[in-house]
DNA sequence: CGATATTGCTGAGGTTACCTCATCATGAGG
DNA sequence: CCTCATGATGAGGTAACCTCAGCAATATCG
């Protein structure tokens, strides 16, 4: 690789661009998570729960987008490495809560400490005008 | 805090942001591909021997960003969809040169032209301003 | 009140798109 | 030649999703 190859007459679309963007943020994302034995799925997971406090499953899902049945997966994941832990929901005996165990809750503050430490190293070959923009664009991209 | 769902509060960072809007483009790509039966990975391998004519396995995996293992694996997915086709290359009896078939060709085509409307659909909702700004952006990030 | 539909979660099983490691043939250099 | 590097691939693994089916609890409606 050396030979700088990268397709440059490039390339096709934005699409493209932003895809190869994405491969290696995923890449970086990745790798910044593995002091923590933790995956990005479970690391965004945790974000939410920090965020909102204990949720259903369900709700988990929505706010990550993603079908119910694979908020279970995440949170199964979590569990068995006791970040969260899942109790009944006393308005609905249905529901579950997951809710963040304290190590849970220690290790998603260090982790969203790394990701913005990550993510400055990633975004910060921007300077603050162009970061702006990306932020505001990929807001109304999100839908 | 907050019972108020809908997580705009903005959310950690320009990381979660894009990681939105890929989910986003991720499904309507694929959804835009069904009629072809061929999937995203497999699109852009296609896009890559429509530029660039016959090349080596290992030599597609660079174009992709992607393990040269990887790439075998989407040749050969291609191959039963008798879209590309294998040759041994004749300046290296190791290797093997893989191009498009005459359908490969045609698809290929047909699935440009449906990716540009798909992204025009898509980013579609940028003026003519923002959709250069985020491509000037997306380029510098790409590394 | 009881029948029916709906909701919340999870088991089972599948897919995509990657990865690493080991192997085998060929090619290149001393 | 002999060794080492290189190109492709077999074997096997992973993350992060998905759908579909089923069970329990709740909500609704005649």
């Amino acid at each position: 690789m050396t030979e700088h190859t990268v397709d440059n007459a490039d390339d096709e679309s934005l699409a493209e661009t932003f895809w190869a963007v994405a491969s290696r943020l995923r890449r970086q994302t990745r790798d910044s998570l593995v002091p923590w034995d933790v995956t990005p799925s479970q690391a965004r997971a945790l974000g939410v729960l920090a965020r909102h406090g204990e949720v259903r499953p369900g709700t988990l899902a929505e706010h990550l987008r993603i079908a119910p049945r694979s908020a279970t997966e995440v949170v199964d994941d979590l569990q068995t490495r006791g970040l969260v832990e899942r109790r009944p929901d006393p308005a609905d005996r249905r529901a579950t809560l997951v809710a963040l165990t304290a190590e849970g809750d220690r290790v998603s503050t260090a982790i969203r400490a790394a990701r913005r430490a990550e993510a400055d190293r990633f975004f910060g070959h921007l300077n603050d005008t162009d970061r702006a923009e990306l932020a505001r664009i990929l807001r109304t991209l999100r839908g």
